[in-house]
DNA sequence: TAAATAAACGGAGGCGCCTCCGTTTTAGTG
DNA sequence: CACTAAAACGGAGGCGCCTCCGTTTATTTA
């Protein structure tokens, strides 16, 4: 904002258009036989600027130039554009890509580790998920506010892998039998909205490691 | 959306930006001693872009071109922004402004009308209110949602005004004396979210009116 | 394989946003 | 009044958004 010579900080978000639709998507994986083949090239280029879109989100915040994702994508903005009418549209897609991602990891740990550390691994995991979400807050926040088949769709994937991880842990005895799932949730959950200093990366994997010492704490194992 | 031939329909809405900050107001009128007179010139050209926006929201939306307005004020866009430096900022102040407005209608009607007669008068102007707003809805939650300062000024304001009308009518035994004012403006409320048909304005005149016969039976008077 | 057709592409162009800075106006001061 | 510093003005210019439509390409059909 101070010394930024012929700068031009966007600082934008886009809302109002459409939003009554349902989500954007339900046709993103090809293995889905309804709903409309894309022809080859055009899923090949939705792939890589969803692909794309996530990196430059990741880096850069939402509020990166579409015209640039477009260009980063090696496609042209009329195509972007046919693909995701709104900026929004663009930005749901990569989140329920991510929150995807981020369950497929905990069925992997469950399967490449025992159960308490695949636990742990995950929630690790997740703080580093949210970490990357809460430059995007404002916006993201608006979004699921403004669509909220995408907050319960979303909520429940991750919500469901966590207790998943949980049972599975308590059933191997690795950690105590009494806990409820929604318990270990709601206490992450409060990494969420904790106060965004320098350290709380740290603290949120304090807390992370706290959270399984009571877990573990009066486990058979 | 269909024909509209080189058409260019805005449907924006500008987020983000610092919003950190607290209300852009407490130099509007120059009543107040405090805090910085501004320059004669200026304050001519600051209350005339308010005018000019309330106008232009009300007919057109909240997403006027800002380029508009400030031609519309007869300055230029660099004067808009200077007083105004996002257009939430913009908006505020008009909004803030309409609410002192209906604040003011309250005493006046208060003054001219018998007690119940100024409480019914004001609900229907109140409904008038609401529905130049239903329009703007998503932009002006999303503002009332990011600028809570913004949301508890403004409703203990209309509340306030209510309470008074409501006391002073059961207080003149026009209107049953074990009303309380909230549950009033709870029933007001509701016209907020009511569905967006198009009978909604005589709807919520009925509302009013049967708030009123509910309200008027069993007074002393 | 060639022709036909539907699907997709992509960028020019029109528009609004916002900043920057040279010019103008106001409000003091002698 | 004349002068001056500070305050305010205003629009050019750079950039991003988004649509429209002529061109290209994948797929189907013969």
């Amino acid at each position: 904002m101070g010394a930024d010579p012929n700068g031009f900080k966007p600082h934008i978000a886009r809302v109002e258009k459409k939003l009554t639709g349902q989500s954007p998507e339900t046709a993103e994986k090809p293995e889905t036989p309804a709903l409309k083949r894309l022809r080859a090239d055009a899923q090949r280029n939705r792939d890589k600027l969803v692909e794309v879109a996530a990196q430059a989100f990741a880096a850069d915040g939402v509020d990166v130039s579409l015209e640039d994702i477009a260009k980063r994508a090696g496609v042209g903005i009329g195509t972007l554009y046919r693909h995701f009418p709104t900026r929004e549209h663009l930005v749901e897609v990569v989140y329920r890509r991510e929150v995807e991602g981020l369950c497929q990891a905990a069925e992997e740990l469950a399967r490449d580790h025992p159960a308490d550390v695949a636990l742990e691994l995950w929630m690790q995991r997740f703080v580093d998920y949210i970490a990357t979400k809460r430059g995007l807050a404002t916006s993201l926040r608006l979004l699921l506010s403004t669509n909220s088949t995408l907050f319960s769709d979303t909520s429940g994937r991750v919500s469901g892998a966590m207790r998943r991880l949980v049972e599975a842990a308590a059933a191997a005895g690795k950690i105590r039998a009494d806990v409820d799932a929604s318990d270990v949730m709601h206490a992450l959950g409060g990494i969420y909205s904790a106060p965004n200093t320098p350290d709380w990366r740290e603290r949120s994997g304090r807390l992370v490691k706290l959270l399984m010492d009571g877990l573990r704490f009066g486990a058979r194992g």
